[in-house]
DNA sequence: GTAATTCCTATTAAATCTATAGGGTTAATG
DNA sequence: CATTAACCCTATAGATTTAATAGGAATTAC
């Protein structure tokens, strides 16, 4: 199931994206937009920008932006920032590798050899996914 | 991340399809082979009873079966039954569909754009993948 | 200097997952 | 037919994670 917290955060980067202007967007118009509890937003907008697909700017009229042009932000990056691992084990993750406790051999592990194929198909999703792709057009 | 009933699940189902045999396989004989707590085992293997994969013989000498050949086991049914739905968010699920409560326009929801082409990807890996291919060989 | 906004930490509330407990029911065996 | 070994079933406790709230500190426009 995806967290609330990526599902905010994807329709949050969406709302910004499409607001075409130059002044930054503020949490308050993007929670009132799309229903977001505004608290919680504050929270991952600041998780993004920490990790460096948003942008700030303090103070009266401050507000986020994109650091880089939507069809440029692609969702495996987003999807590790807020979801974390895109990787259903860490006996799979490319980026967060761990071994598993209990299993003895990885290479007949079913679980392992399932993982990776879910992984792949996944990254290639989400690799090739943009959020220009999600935010403009039918 | 996957939950531990799955991969127990998994694991379950993947020793008693190695073991070629005719007799019935025990919840015991499981656990102490893949190291999963019984009683938590037991819990798992009667929910994959009760959706038709595996079968049981009760009493002295009882254990479990599967119901099919591995090769006619394939993940999309396995993964329905062990971790839920195989989409990530209700409004994009083909068996359990819901509407979102707070999306106002689903054919505009850069969730349920995205959300569509992880659950495809994801179907699609699991509906070719069977128990066999996880049992056998390299 | 006041108002508006992001920034940060802590905490609580709710939900879910993991595991255990305890016994009921069924069947093989001698 | 008693004993034993196995699955069957429900409830519940413990642990972890998620979701949301609270309260203010720091910063900037005006």
């Amino acid at each position: 199931m995806l967290s609330k917290k990526t599902k905010y955060g994807l329709k949050a980067l969406t709302f910004i994206a499409r607001q075409e202007g130059d002044v930054p967007v503020q949490v308050g118009e993007i929670a009132k937009g799309e229903q977001i509890p505004q608290k919680f937003l504050e929270s991952i907008l600041l998780t993004l920008r920490k990790a460096g697909v948003l942008g700030s700017k303090k103070g009266k009229h401050g507000g986020y932006y994109l650091r880089n042009e939507p069809s440029e932000i692609n969702m495996a990056d987003v999807m590790r920032v807020l979801e974390g691992p895109i990787a259903m084990v860490p006996c799979v993750s490319l980026n967060f590798y761990e071994k598993c406790d209990d299993c003895v051999n990885e290479a007949q592990c079913s679980v392992h050899k399932l993982m990776i194929q879910v992984r792949d198909s996944n990254l290639n999703v989400f690799k090739n996914t943009t959020l220009a792709d999600l935010s403009f057009s039918g």
